[in-house]
Formats: structure tokens, C-alpha cells, sequence
RNA sequence: GCCCGGAUAGCUCAGUCGGUAGAGCAGAGGACUGAAAAUCCUCGUGUCGGCGGUUCAAUUCCGUCUCCGGGCA
């Protein structure tokens, strides 16, 4: 039974496990285009530090969703979801195979299980909770949310001040509870046929892949990179400058730390973010696993095999 | 060779007026519904350098040995 829902192949894995090549060797003469699940590849400029495929890549594959925003742009999980609809209809729409490559879960996740509609961000509201921290502190905020909607804050640790204020927000934005709303909603949407891949590798083997990939990063030039991008007159206060990489360069051109001071938090910070992309990924029951480098022609046959049914 | 310091968690060190010990960093685990490469939570047993002695009890006091600093010859 054939259904006209658009197919899926994502690919899903920590930082720097290789999960660009394998889509891209995947998608080579199958008609397959890529679909980048990334928060920071989809900014301009921002390239050697995100590991962002290189044009001569886009050209034997193309890629969407990559260089789409400039760095001062604002951008959220609501806004990819919007975003990636449009591109998977079109690619759907012309018979292409589309693979989804995901080093963002969040976004993966409202693509595949959808998201409480009609509650975007209000930078207004936003702004006025800030004031409200930075005036009586997070406590107080707390407190607030506590009395608003306690089975939200019953969730929330009393220090996770960026889930407070969301959650805060969307009961001003709509009179409602988010815990409400949540459970109305559970991430029950289906729209799309789709089979995840998930790539594991060796504790050991990641912590190389991390060192080898920040060294060759400094080779290509971060440094130059993040200068550049200080030039056009992108600070380092924005969101994708404090994101790995560029906020160590960033306090490294401000003379707070040496460079291989800067070289050594990166690997590390690295290495603690590829551990909260596998905490979400262990969860994730829908996921087959693959250890690679070892199962690389039993994820590939599976993937071709998924693809072209 | 002599004198003075050190030797305690993977690392740097604190501490126990004698009752088998705890911080920072590193590390590990977890949460996550428009900031997500963000944000947040939890987790510290280790021959207290070796061997003797004193003591009800020694990682702590004493002796000795080993190693590492520094100084004097």
C-alpha cells in the first residue's frame, strides 16, 4: 500500500560522527537531496566552524537549509519547522528523495512530531521577563510561573531560566497553561513516512574524530573566520557567536585566553555537547543503530534499501 | 652526604587537635514542545607513598625506607 505521504531517511548522530558523509554517500545517484537539520549551518558566514559542507559537496548533492539567515537573524525550532514543510513538499513534489541530516534533535523532532501551533516567540514579553530577572531574580520569575501554571513549574528545575520564561510567555501570549497545551498535543503528529538512522561510535574513536576536526578547523582558519565576521560587524553577544567554536575564538580575540587555551575548551565543550545529542538519541526507540566506521555498508544498504522501495 | 619541604580521587590541592576523608578541574549520567552547538539538574571509596612502633583505634603522632622539589656542601 502506497501512501503519497513524502519519505524520510534521517540521519540522526552526535557531532563529528560522520553524519554528513554518510547522507551525502548515501544520496549520490539516487536522486536524493539533503535536508539540513542544523541550527547553525543555516547561517551565512558561519562555515569552518560549523563544519558546513563545502560548495564543491553542495554541488554533487544539493543541500537545503544551509546559509539561509545572516547571523544577526533570529531563528527557532517553529521557524525550521515552517521552513523544512516547504522544502520536503518541493523536493516531494518532484519525485527527489529526500534525506534529513540532523545534528539538532529539537529540530528533527517538531519536523517529524509537530509542535503547539499558533505559539510563536514575542520578543516584547520576552524582554519585560528579562527585566523582571535581572530586577528580583530568576527565583522571583519562578515563583511567578509557580503560581500560573504549577504543573509547568512542577517540570521545570527553579534554576532553568530559558524554560521558565518560555513558559511564562506562551501563558501571556494565550491565557493558557503550557503543561495544558502540552498534553494536548504530545508530539502525535504524523505527516511524514520516515525510518531514522542513528549513528553510534566509540567514547574513544569520538574523542579523536572531535580533536582531529577542531585542529583541522584552526588549520582552515576559525580565527580568520571569526575576525571576518567581527568585521562585518557581527558581536560576539550574538546567538550563533556564542555557540562552540566561536565563543572560545571570541575571548581569544579579546585577549581572555591564549589560543591553545581556546583550542582545548573547544575540544571539550565538544565533547560535552556530542553527550546531550546521544542523551536525546538513546531515548529515541524509533532510531536503528549503526556503529560505525564497522556497520558503514550495512547502514548505506539499509538506507538505499529504504529509499528506493 | 647533610638540612628543609612534599607524597591524599585521573589532575591540582585542602583536611582529619588520633575515631578510615572533601573541594576545584577533568570525567560520567540525566532533563528538554519557537534560544537547542542554548539552558538546566544529579553523581566524589580513594592500599590518604612502603614497612615498622606507640595506641582500644594511625591517613593523622614517632621511627625508618623510597620517590619528587628546594637549599647547603
Amino acid at each position: 500500500m502506497k501512501s503519497d505521504k513524502p519519505r524520510l531517511l534521517v540521519i540522526l548522530g552526535p557531532t563529528a560522527s560522520g553524519k554528513s558523509k554518510l547522507g551525502m554517500d548515501i544520496a549520490e545517484g539516487l536522486r536524493s537531496e539533503i535536508v539540513s537539520a542544523d541550527s547553525l549551518q543555516l547561517y551565512r558566514h558561519l562555515d569552518i566552524g560549523t563544519a558546513k559542507p563545502s560548495r564543491e559537496e553542495r554541488g554533487i548533492v544539493p543541500h537545503h537549509i544551509i546559509d539561509i539567515i545572516d547571523p544577526d537573524q533570529e531563528f527557532n525550532a517553529g521557524k525550521f519547522r515552517a521552513e523544512a514543510r516547504k522544502v520536503i513538499a518541493e523536493l516531494h513534489g518532484s519525485g527527489k528523495g529526500i534525506i534529513l541530516v540532523g545534528g539538532t534533535y529539537l529540530y528533527v523532532k517538531v519536523l517529524l512530531s509537530g509542535l503547539i501551533e499558533d505559539l510563536p516567540a514575542d520578543p516584547e514579553i520576552r524582554n519585560s521577563l528579562k527585566k523582571l530577572r535581572s530586577e528580583f531574580g530568576t527565583g522571583y520569575v519562578y515563583e511567578r510561573l509557580k503560581s500560573l501554571d504549577p504543573e509547568a513549574a512542577a517540570r521545570i528545575h527553579a534554576n532553568d531560566y530559558v524554560r521558565i520564561e518560555r513558559a511564562l510567555e506562551v501563558f501571556y501570549l494565550t491565557g493558557e497553561k503550557m503543561s495544558h497545551l502540552q498534553s494536548l498535543h504530545e508530539f502525535g503528529e504524523r505527516e511524514f513516512e520516515y525510518i531514522k538512522i542513528g549513528i553510534r561510535v566509540d567514547r574513544e574513536e569520538l574523542k579523536r574524530r572531535i580533536d582531529l576536526r577542531v585542529d583541522k578547523m584552526m588549520d582552515e582558519g576559525l580565527v580568520e573566520e571569526v575576525r571576518g565576521l567581527r568585521l562585518m560587524g557581527y558581536g560576539p553577544e550574538l546567538k550563533p557567536m556564542q555557540s562552540i567554536g566561536y565563543k572560545e575564538i571570541n575571548r581569544y580575540i579579546d585577549g581572555e585566553i591564549g589560543l591553545e587555551e581556546a583550542v582545548g575548551l573547544i575540544k571539550r565543550d565538544t565533547r560535552r555537547f556530542a553527550k546531550r545529542q546521544m542523551t536525546w538519541l538513546n531515548r529515541d526507540k524509533e532510531i536503528v543503530w549503526f556503529e560505525l566506521p564497522r556497520d558503514y555498508e550495512k547502514a548505506i544498504d539499509t538506507a538505499r534499501r529504504f529509499s528506493v522501495f
